[in-house]
DNA sequence: CTTGAGTCTATAGCCGGCTAGAGGGTTTAG
DNA sequence: CTAAACCCTCTAGCCGGCTATAGACTCAAG
């Protein structure tokens, strides 16, 4: 026994859930779960009224895309999925695949804004140890000073900086 | 002794640089020029025929916001720097601090990141172990079995993972 | 004088995953 | 019966940093 209304909505002529049931079952907002619809990710039949009424399969389907998301996974790639399933075809080797693809560019991200984070301590670590004035005409001397090769080329070597002694930083 | 176009479209009549000269000398395109100026971060005087003209430092200030974004600032943060520095105040301590949030922000991403990564490879290494067959009803049970304890509390301890022997994968 | 290159404004679109609102019709609880 | 709660479609907006049109004007070279 759920609570009094949704069992009525459940009920009602036997047509199926209408949209608020979904989203209350699910936690989807209706608005979310009508952009779902124009992705092809679930689908309804119409009543005469023109409401949508869902197969309460629909349920656990949107609680899956759900899910998927938490995975990362975008809503074309959670399509792609259900568009295997729906032709009989069992996903989990594609999902695989998919989750394997997630994880390498997730760990390409990590090692470029892992290196581009040394890139930044560097400055700042440089910068730290340096005075600053601008010269007539300059904005700030830290982000103009930029081209010396020393300072751009340094990437994840972040241990030992740069400052060979004589660089005109004469700000 | 630039180009010979370039020679002639800066003097002209000696009120400043059209746009494309601004264009072709800093590499940025016309249109996110006149975008930049909707924002603020660059100004130039209109001619009577309603032509922008830009003062020669107008390169410079230019160059400076494309430095700026190599850095990761936000054309928001290049804006107040670039307040600051109009108010005649020297913007280098207000650059470092931004770049300090930068760091730190970065930081916080690569360990989110890289806790996300642990999990999915968690998840990977445990399916890869696995026979599946959907149960009735189901999709891929690789993901709605994911609400199992030992699956989604497991946080970037990818090292030993679940499996403690009885989980009814049946399918 | 003509033609092509440059400039102007204003608007729409992109990426993803929605949310919010207007302006209607329908259903349901009391 | 009535009012609230629900449902519908269509449109616009968000985040950032632009690009790409359309339609009109100006300028420079031959």
């Amino acid at each position: 026994m759920q609570d009094h209304k949704t069992m009525t909505q459940e009920s009602g002529k036997g047509i199926g859930l209408k949209i608020g049931a979904i989203a209350k079952q699910t936690g989807v907002s209706v608005g979310a779960l009508r952009y779902y619809e124009t992705l092809g990710l679930i689908y309804s039949e119409r009543g005469d009224n023109g409401y949508r009424y869902y197969a309460p399969e629909m349920v656990h389907q949107v609680q899956f895309i759900k899910q998927a998301q938490t995975l990362g996974f975008s809503l074309e790639d959670i399509g792609e999925i259900l568009t295997v399933h729906q032709r009989g075809d069992i996903p989990c080797g594609f999902v695989q695949k998919l989750l394997q693809e997630k994880i390498q560019q997730l760990e390409a991200q990590i090692q470029e804004m892992t290196s581009f984070k040394a890139t930044l301590e560097n400055y700042r670590d440089h910068w730290a140890t340096t005075d600053f004035q601008p010269k007539p005409g300059e904005i700030c001397p830290l982000i103009e000073t930029l081209n010396q090769p020393e300072l751009t080329r340094v990437d994840a070597n972040h241990s030992k900086p740069i400052a060979d002694g004589q660089r005109e930083w004469g700000c």
